[in-house]
DNA sequence: AAGAAAACTGGACCGCGGTCCGCTTGGGAT
DNA sequence: ATCCCAAGCGGACCGCGGTCCAGTTTTCTT
């Protein structure tokens, strides 16, 4: 089955699940994440933040990979579906959980100083683009590995996609001859939770390692240098 | 909960699910998959055959993302519990069904005739590689799809690690002074299942811009010229 | 103030992945 | 031929994600 746009295309559970962006075109320019319940009854808007609560509590306590619907229902005193009908799914609860991290990092993005935001080359703020995502991928591992979305939705969800496009965009600048659009998939994969998971965590890599390889890469499909390069070894590799 | 190994931390499930491999240092040479049922009593491999062809028809009936474990079962005359004694889980069965293709595409990488066996360059091996994967991969996406492992075990399942370890051999070669294992993963992320879904499914890119877009990677990764460039223009990108 | 539509609620319900455990069976050893 | 027991078996069982819908609450309309 095919999709034809963000959400499923079979039918919603509900009404709407609320949490959703509205048209694809509208997050090429916003944020990605809709604005917060634009009209919201009393009643739903104090569930959700009860609901929020208790998930957050329930995080901290037992871990992100084992919060389930039903408890976070029990915690908040609210019924099952009024967890589903606000969020959709296990998915869309644990977005719901990375939202604040999420807009404070777009908003760096988009109108924070250099090199992060606007005002530096783009070669130099893909370099930090890197190094925060990845930071605050290190910060949010458990949220990010637990609300990973299905295989089929993975790359077409808001938050990706925004974060997609910014790269595209800042590639197009450092390399207007290339395809762009796909260099940028290459890169927000280096930057995916599950690989630095793996490779902080299993793996064993210090992050220090894990930062070189992002400046080294960019500077690969950039085809310019890496900056302080040459004065220290090149990244041992401890292989096994 | 962290892993200590290839397998989930907690005792398995049943005295051992037989379908993984053995210890990690055995697949940095094998084949990334263990041999067909070393000694299997002749009971269980009837079932086991059974089983595969049950599956295979279900998938092809209704799709591999439909396939439910019960379903095998009963469409195979053979208990529930069975089928999870015989692959570990839903992952397991979905792996067994691709193992054919999987072990076909690692002779060809291990012994086949150059450019994607021994005998080329590094660099025109990796070329190979990517466009022999990427056929493979647009051929059995419905179940590479439907049997990806979940995020903490993506990365650490054989054959992928096995691939990966193919490219960082021939990444040692070709780019000495680098990164080679993190720049592995790039180049694999590249080839991941669900992001050439997303491509070619949902955003419709013809594959031949797919393939373009690896070859150039492996240009820019490996700081060499792209093959037959500057004769076509460079990937239009009809983004919006 | 009253009535009606819309939004929301909660818990019963379903299906599936995964586990458990008492029973069966295959295939050496004698 | 018989015994024995590890290997295998199967289906009852559990928990969770997700759905449904009859009833309740809020808010809008007049």
């Amino acid at each position: 089955m095919l999709y034809a746009g963000f959400m499923s295309a079979a039918l919603p559970p509900f009404p709407r699940p609320q949490e959703n962006v509205g048209p694809l075109e509208l997050l090429q320019l916003g944020t990605g994440i809709d604005e917060d319940e634009p009209c919201l009854r009393a009643d739903a808007a104090r569930n959700r933040a009860r609901l929020l609560e208790a998930a957050e509590r329930l995080v901290a306590e037992h871990g992100a990979a084992a919060l389930t619907m039903e408890a976070v229902a029990t915690a908040a005193c609210v019924g099952k579906g009024t967890v589903f009908r606000r969020f959709g799914d296990r998915t869309g609860l644990l977005a719901a959980l990375l939202d604040h991290s999420e807009r404070k990092f777009q908003a760096a993005l988009l109108s924070g100083p250099p090199p992060l935001g606007p005002g530096a080359p783009p070669v130099e703020r893909l370099r930090a683009f890197g190094c925060a995502l990845l930071d605050r991928s290190v910060d949010k591992l458990e949220l990010l590995l637990a609300g990973e979305p299905s295989a089929e939705r993975r790359h077409a969800f808001p938050p990706r996609r925004f974060l997609h496009q910014h790269v595209t965009l800042l590639l197009r600048e450092a390399v207007p001859d290339a395809d762009c659009e796909l260099l940028a998939h290459t890169l927000m994969a280096y930057l995916d939770a599950p690989l630095i998971h793996h490779l902080t965590e299993q793996r064993g890599l210090p992050t220090e390692r894990v930062r070189a390889g992002w400046l080294d890469l960019v500077a690969r499909v950039t085809r310019t240098e890496s900056p302080a390069r040459g004065s220290e070894s090149p990244a041992t590799e401890p292989t096994a």
